[in-house]
DNA sequence: CTCTAGATGATAATGATTCTCATGAACAAA
DNA sequence: TTTGTTCATGAGAATCATTATCATCTAGAG
């Protein structure tokens, strides 16, 4: 942590990342399913599918993969939920009932926020919005 | 929840919400704090005021308070923070740095979740927005 | 095949929040 | 003012999602 760390042989290694069946599955898991799924949730699916893999592995992967930009995270009620996602800005409008989510673009917020910013003097400004309402097949269930 | 719900007598108990010292206390202290702040924060502050109070208490009456609408509750990292707040929709620019938040209204934002909601079949829609930056007093301390 | 850094699993630790339950105190009524 | 009912409080334990520890394993380079 002080200014002399070991010279590294030409800071060429970019922590390695390795490819595990842990993490395969459960990116592969993540990229079939639309919703956001809590990690005890992902953990339990996994595991009935017969990949034995640990619940905190599930939880080391997941954060790998949020600060990669590949899944994003909300938080509800103390638990945090986990969804693959797209690496532009968006937003979520999210289903209450079944948790099936679509993701919005925010142009129309963007200048809205510019425009707070100079109203009342605070730069730099990043905003989190999520949205969360019934989906058509949730209000019509008999359809 | 039915509409044979019981005839209460004359509906006349709304659950009594008695006038305690710490109960005043807290009350008293978020009126004139303008930034969210932890249950924590609000206990340890009170202790050293000289006022005795249980962390429990504390948190309970922060959600009797949340729950009139007397508080707002933030949530970051785990973590929930209150503030008080007026009784309409707003939402916040919180500063990243100090703190100190700003009340804004949401007009704008209500007419793109109505067209986001038809598009997308989406009824009943609520929406949490935050915005954090940081403000004019943070972003130049020598001023 | 060997080597080694990074990955995993079992387990314990953490930390915010909530619950339990015996005791204390508002406040309406006498 | 005194009493009685009911809600509020405090101390402590319980919960529960998440993270840390650490010995063991393994992907992938050489």
């Amino acid at each position: 942590m002080t200014s002399t760390d070991l010279a590294q042989p030409a800071q060429s290694a970019p922590p390695s990342e390795r490819r595990t069946r842990q993490r395969q599955a459960i990116s592969d898991y993540l990229a079939t399913i639309p919703a956001f799924l809590t990690a005890q949730q992902i953990h339990d699916h996994l595991r009935s599918a017969g990949v034995d893999v640990s619940l905190p592995t599930v939880y080391r992967t997941l954060a790998h993969m949020a600060e990669s930009g590949e899944v994003d995270i909300l938080t509800h009620e103390g638990q945090s939920s986990y969804r693959r996602c797209s690496t532009t800005h968006h937003h979520h409008l999210t289903c209450r009932v079944c948790g099936r989510a679509v993701e919005i673009a925010d142009a129309p917020i963007d200048e809205w926020i510019a425009a707070l910013g100079r109203e009342h003097e605070y730069t730099d400004i990043t905003h989190v919005t999520e949205l969360s309402g019934i989906c058509s097949r949730c209000a019509n269930p008999q359809e």
